[in-house]
DNA sequence: AACTATTAATAAGA
DNA sequence: TTCTTATTAATAGTT
């Protein structure tokens, strides 16, 4: 119906092809239309053009919804096989997501001793955990783990310094000022015996501290 | 096109109607599978007759389930059911299960100078995240940002303290060791002014630091 | 189901 | 895109 005959093939000029979508795509929604009032049916019409473009109908007194819950229940065919497994792998995604941040607290709360506790079993759960995620997130988690392990240590360094040389002072005074160490909670032993040696930092836990 | 006009409403009829039916319905599948060879279309079609008889139509290439997935990301439209619905419901929990620990997260990387800077609109952030989690986890939350900032504090507050000490020390020294002081780097004017009276503990966030 | 007169859809052109 | 129009395609009513 038009100029000519045409064969039912593909159009290969894009041009061509646009434009008789846009007629023929408003030739079937008219059609549905129309069989739907002739005929009392229900019809629903989903159309994309080959450059994605949605175009849909529905017989006005239902919905698509209810069409094809419909056509499920008549049909025995499951329509929701494909979205039901791109749900659950986003599902699986986001838990993923959630078990890195999880081990990623689990770090930032831990103390350099809690570290060096770690079973080798935990260690390769970090590990893996690490290589699941996506690769920012790890990133993200390596640097706030850094920052923080960083932050602690200068704390603690200057820390053990201060207390270092308070205990110089203390020799130097020649002791009498023990009272001043009341409210001082650190084993005096460690930096008695300790403080020259302790006093040169050292990574707490050098495979973590160190990036990948 | 017939032997006559007719008008487009509903054919009281019902052997004329079903005859009707059926020829359109030929029609309408026909279209669509022109439109989908001719303008590389996906298309899909669902009818029901009035006597409920199911007919459809898929464009090869692809399934239904396919293009009405690909309808529901297009138009935002919802066409699933009750356990696309649960589903999505998990995602969502889980999701938020995900904001709050980013929230965690910055929490526990910031220090107390970052929390007095937070806008209160970030405050506002916050709190609702906490609200809208799940108990457990913010209480979890809670807990280890207490730990945290007092473990944060109690090194600070010996660090503090030590520094007093040292100053008292230096003082009653009187002076002469201040080549003690090469290694440490805090701003000395900090411990020589304010040192009495810093030394007590002050929340640096009441509102976060207690619970509600 | 066929047939066929008629209307409707549309291909090509503007 | 939209309009026009020659031509084909769909189909209403008939057989």
């Amino acid at each position: 119906m038009g100029r000519g005959k045409i064969e039912i093939k593909r159009i290969e000029n894009s041009t061509n092809r646009q434009v008789t979508f846009s007629k023929r795509r408003a030739g079937i929604l008219k059609k549905a239309r129309e069989i739907g009032v002739l005929c009392d049916a229900e019809v629903g019409v989903v159309v994309f053009s080959s450059a994605g473009k949605l175009c849909e109908y529905c017989t006005p007194k239902t919905t698509l919804s209810r069409i094809l819950e419909k056509y499920q229940t008549n049909s025995g065919k499951i329509l929701w096989d494909e979205k039901h497994k791109s749900l659950s792998a986003e599902i699986d995604r986001v838990k993923k997501e959630n078990d890195n941040m999880q081990i990623e607290l689990r770090l930032v709360h831990m103390k350099g001793e809690d570290l060096n506790s770690l079973q080798p079993k935990e260690l390769i759960a970090i590990e893996e955990a690490l290589h699941n995620g996506q690769t920012n997130l790890r990133d993200k988690m390596m640097d706030h783990w850094r920052m923080y392990k960083r932050n602690e240590k200068t704390l603690e360094d200057e820390h053990k310094m201060l207390a270092f040389r308070m205990h110089q002072q203390d020799v130097e005074l020649s002791g009498g000022i023990r009272e001043l160490e009341l409210g001082y909670h650190h084993d005096d032993r460690d930096f008695a015996t300790q403080m020259p040696f302790t006093f040169r930092v050292q990574p707490s836990h050098p495979n973590l501290q160190e990036d990948k």
